[in-house]
DNA sequence: CATGAATGAGGATTCATTCAT
DNA sequence: GATGAATGAATCCTCATTCAT
C-alpha cells in the first residue's frame, strides 16, 4: 500500500500513455510507454503490477482530473444557469484543450479493460452535479426522471460537442454555445 | 466452375465477429473468429483480405443495416414528430434488441481500424434524415446550426438512451420516452 | 507416363516460373506462377505433381535449351580454337540474351530443390565438349586431368564472364575475348 | 546493469545459423536456429532484428572471416608467384575445411536477401589483392583489362576448384594445383 | 480436365511479464 | 530499485496441396 516508489517516475509514465495511446491507441506496447516515460521495460512494472493495472489507473486519474477542474471551484452559490454553464464551460474547454486525454478517456471507456470497480470510483464525487441536474428537472418535463438520466444526458452532449468541435474547430464558438443551449433546453424544457 | 465462394460462410465469419467482438473487443484473433464460424483458419483470409478488410466490411454492414431499419419504411408524409419519433424508435429498438451488434458498432467506431472511405461510405443515405433535422431546426433556438449538428445531437442521445437502459432495462419505456422528448426539446426549444 | 495434358499450358507455366523466378526468386507462390501462365491455381499441380516436380522439370528444360544452342550447330570438323570459341560464344550469348534463365538456372543450381537424378540427367549429352576439353589438354599443363575437371572450369568462366559483363555492359565484347583468352590460356597453358 | 547482451548467444546464433543452412537451406524456420543455439525463440530477435538482418550480419561476419584468413598474415614482400599461392591456398583450404561456411556465402551471395549496403562492405579490405592481380596482369594478354576482371576470374576458379574437390575429395591435392596453374596460365599467359 | 475455394501446418514477429545482474 | 535481456505464447498471414463443383 505504501508507495515509496518515486511519483515523478510514475507520473512520466502516466504522462507518455496518454501521449502515445492518444497517437495510436491502446495496443501500444507497454515498452514504448517505459521508453517515452524515459524509464527502463522493466521498472514500469515495479510502477504498475500489469498492463491493466496501469490502464486503470490512468483511467481513474484522468477522470480525477476532470472532475477536479469542473467541481474545484464550483460557483455553488451562483444562479441554477451560471452553475449550469460553469459545468458545461469547465469540461468542454478540458475536451477541447487536453485533446490526447480526453481520447484517452473515450478509449478506455469502452474498452474492456477498464474494472467495474475503477468504474464506480470514478462516478463518485459528482453530488454537487447531481443537485444541480436536480434542481434543472424541477421545471421541465423529466421532473420525474433520476437525475443520473440527466448526468448521462449532459455527459453525452458535451462529449458530443467536443467532437463536433474537433470537426469544425473554426466555429467552436458557436457549437459551444449551441450545445449547451439544447442541452438547457432538454433538461428543462416542458 | 469450382466451388463458389459462399455467402453463407461469408456471414457466419461476420456473424462470429460481432459475437465475439461484442464479448472479447477488437483483439479477438482472427483463429478464434474462424472457428465459432465453423471456418477454417486459412479460409477466413478468403473472405477478407487482411483482419482489418473484415473489420472494415463488418462496420460497413452494421451501418447499412442500422440505416436500413430506420429508413426503409420511413414514413416520409407523416407529420414531422411522427417521423422524429419513428427514427427514434426504430434506432433505439434496434441497440436494445441487438446490443452486440450494438456494441461492435460503438468500438470500431473509436478504433482506428476503420478507413476514413470506410466512415464517408457509412455515412451516405441519410438524406431524409438531414431533412427531418432541418425541419425541426426551423422551429427553435439551433436555426441557425447546420444540419449535421442536429443529427450529431440525435445520436448521441439516442445512443446514452440506448446505454441508460442497458443499465436499467426493467424501466426501458420510461427512459425511450424521456430520451425522445429530451431530443424534442432540445432541438425545437427556444 | 502418357502427357494428354495441353503442352501449351505447360510450357506457359515454365515460362511464368522462370520470369517470376528470375523477379522474385524461388520463394514464388505456385498461384502466382499459375496465374501468370494464365492458368488456374490448381491446375499447375495436373501438369506438375508439385512445385518441386516443376523445378525439376524448369531445370531440365533449361539446361537441355542451352545445350542445344551449344552443340546443335557445333561445327565438329573444325579447328580446336573454332569450335572452343563457338562453345563460348553461343554459352555466353545465351546467358546475356536471357538473363532471366540464367538467374533462374543459377538459383537452381545452388538450391537443395533439384534431385541428384535430375542433376545427372542435365550432364548427359555432352560429349562433344568433352572431347573438345580432352584435345585442348592434350597441349598443356593440365594433360593429366580428367577431362571433367576442364568443362568445370569453362564453366566457371563463361559464369564468371557473363555476370561481369551484366555489371558493366558498355563493355561486353572486351570482356567476352578476355575471358575467353583466359580460358583458352588456363587449358592450354603450359 | 541488467544482464548484458551476450557475444556468445549471439555467436552461437550465427554458428547454428551455419549449420542450418548449410544442411536445408535458407529458408530454415528462426525457430530451428534460436532452437539449435539453446536459446529462445524470441530471443533471437533481440540479436537480430529481423531474419533478413540475422542473414546479412552472418553473410558479412563470413566474408571477414575468409578475408582474415586470406590477408591476415599475407606475405606482401613475398614473390608474385608465391603470394599467389598463398592466397590459392588460404582460400581453397577455407572452402574445404569449411565447407558448410562456404556453402552459406554461396547461398547467400546468390539470394536476394543481402543488402546492396553488405555487398559493398564485404568487398572492402581487398586492397592487396587488387595489387596482385595488377601485377599479374602485367606480363600477359590481360593487361588491358580492370583489375576486377582478374579478382572475379581467380574467385570463379577458387570456388571451381573447391567444388570440384568436394566432389573428388581423395584427388585433392591434384586439383588444388591444378586448379592454380589454370589460373596463373590464365592470367599471365600472353 | 479446369477451377478456385478450403485446408491447416508453419513462419516471422510482437509483447507482457519475469528475473539475472 | 533499476535495468533490459530472456521467455514463449499468441497473432496474423502465407502457401502447397486437395477436392467439390
Amino acid at each position: 500500500m505504501a508507495r515509496p516508489k518515486s511519483p515523478e517516475k510514475r507520473d512520466a509514465l502516466l504522462a507518455a500513455a496518454v501521449q502515445l495511446i492518444a497517437e495510436q491507441g491502446l495496443s501500444v506496447p507497454t515498452s514504448k510507454i517505459a521508453k517515452v516515460a524515459g524509464i527502463s521495460e522493466g521498472s514500469l512494472f515495479t510502477y504498475f503490477e500489469t498492463k491493466e493495472t496501469l490502464l486503470n489507473e490512468l483511467y481513474l486519474e484522468l477522470k480525477v482530473e476532470v472532475r477536479a477542474n469542473m467541481l474545484d471551484t464550483y460557483p455553488t452559490h451562483a444562479s441554477l444557469e451560471v452553475r449550469a454553464r460553469y459545468i458545461w464551460d469547465m469540461y468542454v474547454r478540458f475536451g477541447i484543450a487536453h485533446s490526447d486525454k480526453y481520447k484517452v478517456i473515450t478509449q478506455l471507456s469502452v474498452s474492456d479493460s477498464i474494472r467495474e470497480q475503477t468504474k464506480r470510483l470514478s462516478m463518485e464525487g459528482y453530488e454537487a452535479l447531481h443537485a444541480m441536474v436536480q434542481e434543472m428537472f424541477a421545471y421541465g418535463a423529466l421532473k420525474d426522471q433520476p437525475y443520473a438520466f440527466g448526468t448521462a444526458l449532459l455527459l453525452s452532449l458535451m462529449n458530443m460537442t467536443i467532437e463536433f468541435i474537433a470537426l469544425h474547430p473554426s466555429e467552436a464558438d458557436r457549437f459551444w454555445d449551441a450545445g449547451f443551449i439544447a442541452f438547457w433546453n432538454a433538461v428543462t424544457g416542458s
